[in-house]
RNA sequence: GCCGGAGUGGCGGAAUGGCAGACGCGCGCGACUCAAAAUCGCGUCCCGCAAGGGGUGAGGGUUCGAGUCCCUCCUCCGGCACCA
């Protein structure tokens, strides 16, 4: 017997697959497609990691099994080569950005290619090739066109130190990733793309496609739609208006001021008209310059400034309120200013506290138990009920009584009915006497206003409308007299500290009244309007509609998400593919012009205002204006290392074309993407940028569907020891050359697949690998020896086995349950081993492993000898009438929810038979004499549970 | 604070509401060997000699039966975060 030998057989078969382009996809349209894609990967210098190991893999067991299907499958591979690390490391070492590619995809290519992923390296794209951004300038040009790409100022990172302009992800805790200066704000005239105008589009579209739920909650969060009214407060003496957003005009008539964002524009017009211009204008100054620690920083105070001598009128009450402008409000959302409603706010009621403003109840709270047995019955008629809430306080000691019913579970404090013509105060007393027995009641008072709560009275059988007064209640001693035997078995008494009554309280509208003795005043839910004029009395719901369409306001949604950032200020990316011209603007360069070359440069170090190094070079930078020949120059700016990745796939299709993006033929045949894998990381920016593009390109007519992505999975991380995430400066990277090399690429993908649940966070190990070889090396065992005198005829039990092996690995590799496929591999090996197994049995076997391990797997079918090609044998499928009829399986069998034994029953076995059999067993019939069957439960081919009382 | 996900042996982890711990790592014992490695066999949740009992973050509930479903809470991880 030859040993296994993972050296020779992986050289030998990936040689064979490079040879005969195994992998290579056809537009063979009458062939049913398949497009399975995973991230195309950024190039760095460290080389492929473990982490793109697990997603390739999983995907590339994807591909196999298609192609064994018998479908014709795109599985491409590509380089997302602009960007950060390598701009970097051109900076520090003076080296050209192409070289640096260059050598970081050889390094790539060669580790993919031994590892035996099923890429078509006939469409290999790269994004930094002048071929592929050529297009994608293209694309610009059309948004552009469009209206969608525009020029605005905005604030950009800045570090003071590099004096360089940085992206987001080199932000770390808002200092810089490299010198570890605080970062400033910069404005900046950058350009954007609107995707908010897509908002909805990309909100509402996600119903339609197949994404993992995490993802798009995710985008759904991000995008962030809120509904609410937008509604102007004039300002008085001049003809200016403040056009606030809220999602709560039903609080209007506690709107007792209003706030402007410093970004906002009416700051600087209506400052002139203030007593203290200068102190506005120092102070939006002042926080352009906090940095994004402090502004974000927890428990920050909050910061604003009056607009003395103005004032704007509250819409509703027509009251003049204060004019305030404060960070706490952001410019780039909604309107960039709000009406502040201390009351009912909690951010407002802070700022108001603060600031010494009135605070204004315009809200009681109404709570509507809409869940479990005292759920309000729909369609029945209200009794009102007045009643008290009596807080009970300790006479010496810091604590509270809370009170449980017993027979309902409901824990609050002590509670009763108002009688007719009585005082809230006396019905307090009343029943604290009643309920407690307590004697020496010191102190009564009524905190706040009434609450309501609408819940179904079971005991009475109706619907109950209650209006609750709070009564807090202070005790002279605990002296107590004895009370009625009925109140007694009622209810139990604790006295409950402050943050333990807290806990206790189960139910919401005891909460909101808790809260008032704790000092939270401020309540941000719905109920009752009260002091809002002709308002007063309706219901939140109601009343925000009515109120917007009183003062004029308009009904609308607004979105979180806001208008992509284009521009970067660096040398490694898509030259933008615009002219300023003195005289006409902004203009395109014509489409015939395309692509614009990014010019070699001999340094790569950005200048010290914080444009690109590409600024610096006046044969490139200036130019003539394509549409009056008159002086111009090019913008030096370049795209981000989003654009190229946000329409790679449809390159795929396509990637050798120098007509178009890619030829419609193609496009219709292979879009949308089937099956997309990649990481979470991914889900908010280059997921939604690239559907975004794809939805521009649709409307354009260019491309065939509405959503680029029909499918979307993701995997976990692959995480250093201690969970920390790998990293070059940390030194924890893992090299996947050294594993390849000492276990082989099979056994290396079969660990990593094994490793856990594919979409979950894994902690690397090097020492369970072996496992993975070992099973490896036993199936090369088994197999290369095999030989002709093999049994013909499967038994029974093995074709159970493999029929059950078949279904369970194929639909786990639907799921990406990769790990328990595997571990089905190793049961069906297991048993292969302990028999005498078939040529049949083997051969499904190396099918079931071959998208696993595709090196041993084509060796050990080659020396099987068999004469059909693995690829033409196909994906197994369990045989329909398998032997299931005769099957007996292994029933528990169970006293009281306890197994006590097992037996073997026939899986038709009837009722009858199952329980007289059962009855008979030497560990039932016992227990069964002992005590008094009650009842007997039988699930066919799983369990029997006998019922039984008073087993000695 | 809000939105997700997860808590099961020494470890990674299995388990359509139906025999908890599959499969693997590690560990223990044995076989082979002069010996070791490799390999093979057996064992390996906890208490108990055993019979038996206990056990899936905590506490309640639903059910003949709960790791799984419901409620309350705790811990860890991820995302968002003054979004009006």
């Amino acid at each position: 017997m030859e040993g296994y030998d993972h050296r020779k057989i992986e050289k030998k078969w990936q040689e064979k697959w490079e040879h005969e382009k195994a992998f290579q996809a056809k537009d063979d349209t009458s062939k049913e497609k398949e497009y399975v894609l995973i991230e195309f990967p950024y190039p760095s210098g460290d080389g492929l990691h473990v982490g793109h190991i697990r997603s390739w893999t999983a995907l590339d067991i994807v591909a196999r099994k298609r192609r064994l299907e018998g479908k014709n499958v795109l599985y491409p591979i590509g380089w997302d080569a602009f960007g950060l690390p390598t701009e970097n490391y051109a900076i520090k070492t003076g080296k050209d950005p192409r070289v640096v590619t260059k050598e970081n995809t050889d390094i790539f290519r060669r580790q993919i290619k031994s590892l035996g992923l099923s890429f078509d390296w006939s469409r290999e794209i790269n994004t930094s090739d002048p071929t592929y951004y050529k297009w994608t300038q293209w694309i610009f040009l059309q948004l552009y066109k469009h209206g969608l790409a525009y020029k605005a100022k905005t604030l950009i990172n800045w570090c003071p130190k590099d004096k360089i302009g940085l992206a987001n992800e080199e932000v770390i805790d808002g200092a810089c990733e490299r010198c570890g200066t605080l970062v400033q704000k910069r404005e900046k005239e950058q350009w954007m793309l609107a995707i908010t105008k897509y908002a909805k589009r990309l909100y509402e579209d996600l119903d339609s496609v197949n994404y993992i739920e995490q993802a798009k909650i995710q985008q759904r969060n991000w995008i962030g739609p809120s509904e609410g009214a937008q509604i102007a407060f004039p300002v008085l003496g001049s003809d200016k208006k403040i056009e606030v957003f809220t999602t709560r005009p039903d609080t209007l008539y506690g709107a007792t001021y209003v706030v402007l964002a410093p970004e906002h524009p009416l700051v600087l017009e209506l400052a002139p008209l203030t007593k203290n211009k200068g102190a506005i204008e120092t102070y939006v100054k002042a926080t352009r310059q906090t940095s994004e620690i402090e502004r974000t920083a927890e428990a920050r105070e909050k910061t604003g400034i009056l607009m003395e001598g103005i004032c704007a009128i509250n819409p509703g009450t027509k009251e003049a309120v204060a004019i305030f402008v404060a960070d706490y409000v952001l410019g780039s959302y909604a309107t960039g200013a709000i009406m502040g409603v201390p009351h009912h706010d909690e951010r407002d009621f802070e700022f108001a506290k603060s600031k010494g403003l009135p605070i204004k109840e315009v809200i009681e709270a109404l709570v509507v138990r809409e869940q479990g047995e005292d759920a309000v019955k729909k369609d029945m008629p209200f009794t009102e009920r007045r009643a008290v809430v009596a807080v009970i306080k300790h006479p010496s000691k810091d604590k509270y009584l809370g009170v449980r019913w017993k027979r309902t579970g409901w824990q609050g404090f002590v509670i009763g009915g108002i009688e007719e013509g009585e005082e809230a105060q006396e019905a307090a007393k009343r029943e604290v006497r009643e309920e407690t027995g307590y004697k020496n009641i010191r102190a009564v008072g009524i905190l706040g206003g009434p609450i309501h709560a609408q819940f179904y009275q079971t005991l009475k059988a109706e619907n109950r409308f209650a209006h609750f007064q709070l009564v807090l209640v202070e005790l002279g001693d605990e002296e107590k007299t004895e009370i009625a035997p009925e109140e007694k078995v009622l209810h139990e008494f604790l006295w409950l500290s402050p943050e333990k009554m807290t806990a206790f309280i189960t139910h919401r509208d005891m909460q909101i009244l808790w809260d008032r003795v704790i000092g939270k005043i401020c309540y941000s839910g719905t109920g009752i309007l009260v002091n809002s004029g002709q308002f007063s009395g309706l219901q939140s719901e109601e009343a925000k509609k009515k109120i917007t369409e009183f003062v004029g306001g308009v009904w609308l949604t607004v979105f979180k998400l806001r208008d992509w950032v284009f521009s970067r200020q660096r040398y490694w990316g898509e030259p933008i593919p615009m002219i300023l011209c003195k005289k006409c603007g902004w203009v395109p360069v014509p489409e015939d012009e395309l692509p614009v070359i990014l010019p070699e440069v001999t340094h790569y170090q950005p200048t010290d205002t914080g444009e690109s190094p590409l600024a610096t070079i006046s044969h490139w930078i200036h130019t003539t204006c394509p549409s009056c020949g008159g002086e111009a120059t090019r913008e030096s700016d370049v795209m981000p290392n989003w654009a190229g990745s946000s329409w790679y796939y449809l390159r795929y299709c396509d990637p050798k074309n120098t007509k178009e993006f890619a030829s419609p033929e193609h496009l219709k045949y292979w879009t949308p993407v089937d099956w997309y894998n990649g990481g979470m990381e991914h889900t908010t920016l280059h997921l939604l940028y690239s559907r975004f593009w794809h939805k521009f390109l649709y409307d354009l007519a260019l491309v065939p569907t509405s959503e680029p992505y029909a499918k979307r999975t993701s995997h976990g991380l692959i995480l250093a020891k201690g969970g920390e995430k790998m990293s070059k400066s940390k030194g924890n990277v893992i090299n996947p050359d050294g594993l390849i090399e000492r276990f082989g690429a099979d056994s290396l993908r079969l660990y990593e697949m094994f490793i856990g649940p594919f979409d979950q966070p894994v902690i690397w190990s090097d020492t369970n690998i072996i496992g993975t070889r070992r099973f490896v090396e036993r199936a090369w065992r088994l197999i290369s020896t095999f030989t002709q005198h093999q049994k013909t005829v499967m038994s029974p039990e093995a074709v159970r086995m493999m029929s059950h092996s078949i279904a369970k690995i194929s639909s786990d590799i639907e799921s990406l349950k990769m790990n328990t496929a595997v571990s089905q591999l190793m049961i069906l090996l297991n048993h292969l081993e302990s028999t005498t197994p078939t040529m049949q049995a083997l051969e499904t076997f190396l099918r079931l492993l071959s998208p696993f391990a595709p090196h041993v797997a084509g060796e050990l079918w080659e020396k099987m000898g068999t004469t059909t090609a693995m690829e033409k044998a196909g994906w197994p499928t369990t045989p329909k009438e398998s032997a299931t009829e005769l099957e007996v399986a292994l029933v528990a069998l169970q006293i009281n929810g306890k197994v006590r034994a097992t037996i073997e029953l026939p899986l038709k076995a009837s009722e009858r038979e199952a329980l007289e059999k059962a009855r008979l067993h030497p560990a039932i019939s016992p227990r069964l004499a002992r005590g008094k069957e009650v009842r007997a439960v039988y699930v066919p081919g799983r369990v029997i549970n006998f019922v039984v009382s008073d087993v000695a």
